[in-house]
DNA sequence: ACCTGAACACCGTTCAAGT
DNA sequence: ACCTGAACACCGTTCAAGT
């Protein structure tokens, strides 16, 4: 069945299946997504270059989902407005974090948050030269927020005996409702720690 | 040249190739490893379960190296000298951490080095409730700022015209300079952080 | 006990051939 | 323009065979 009248495949419905596949928690590839969309796998290389393609798709759609509205206030609330809003992108898909960490950025939607987020800081009072910086200190927190939610249930094994992990392992919440806490506690000390350093500025 | 007299390998040598593998930053796999061995793949299982139990394998080691200290003082000093020895240990050996990143912790060492973490939370006066917590929030700081480490230098690729992040991008610093200036900047924000939340704890 | 070599079920990617 | 099928160079893992 070459070259159909209608084509099988776009770009669009390749994101839906990689998404698909992600959202699943399935094993993810131009293979898996070859099968689901009952096509081979060179098929796709029509429409896409090749696997990282495929993955700068999905945070593309991703951004335009949560991360498109205008975030408006004081740059403190721009900021906890925007991270809170990548936190619920990486809680509704979290088998997409290991597949974007370490990948260079170069969608636009997301290029934009990124843009709108340092112009915030800019124009907050934060020097031109720590800007970066702060938005470097913002990221790994998110990023490092993100990897505790797609981290496995069971994060320490212990095999010989603890004095206090063992113990409070075993009394702890577990998962999401844990990882949700730790969150909103480091994202208020984040936040203090940004505000202090700004009024630091300000004095000098 | 099947069983030689003296075996040629062992869980050490292989860890070994692993480790200079990845310091590398040559793409990671029991094949490449075996060819760096100058053995077949499948000689390896004689010694090891698989890829996954090398990966904890290189874990051990680096926690053995880096994070057997007694970390002694405060409680705050001492989570300070853990979260920069561990940053250390990143620092030298980025290419493990997309490796490690949402894999359950087995190894003994680094296992009792998240033990004595919580135990001088706990000791601190930080509620039993809360250790995990706060745990979870260091890590997330350290995982965070590690990932920092590993990522390509070119973390944005714009490709449409920004406000700010271009600009910024190119009088920017690079690589492990600003993300070393990030990372002492941030972890001065999580211990006043984390001072606060104890001080609030003492005040109830 | 420890290594080899063949085999298996996968990957991602390229490319000629078909309409 | 868009899909197939064969091919290529890889993976990680298993297992019988050899000493």
């Amino acid at each position: 069945m070459p070259r159909p009248r209608t084509p099988l495949l776009s770009t669009d419905r390749i994101a839906d299946a990689a998404m698909a596949l992600v959202d699943e928690g399935a094993p993810f590839g131009v293979n898996a997504i070859a099968r689901r969309l009952g096509v081979t796998p060179s098929s796709l290389y029509n429409h896409v270059a090749g696997r990282d393609e495929i993955i700068e798709l999905m945070r593309g759609r991703l951004g335009e989902q949560y991360m498109s509205e205008s975030f408006t206030g004081t740059w403190d609330e721009v900021v906890a407005a925007m991270l809170r809003a990548e936190r619920r992108m990486y809680a509704e898909h979290p088998f997409l974090i290991p597949l974007i960490v370490g990948k260079t950025i170069t969608d636009p939607t997301v290029i934009a948050s990124y843009d709108r987020l340092a112009s915030a800081l800019a124009d907050a009072g934060f020097p031109d030269d720590d800007v970066l910086e702060v938005v470097a200190i913002i990221d790994a927190f998110s990023i490092g927020f993100g990897l505790d939610l797609a981290s496995p249930d069971e994060i320490w094994r212990p095999e010989t005996p603890t004095r206090a992990l063992g113990r409070l392992v075993e009394g702890s919440p577990r998962g999401a409702a844990r990882s949700d806490r730790a969150f909103e506690a480091g994202l208020e000390m984040l936040l203090d720690g940004l505000r202090l350093r700004l009024a630091r500025y300000e004095n000098d």
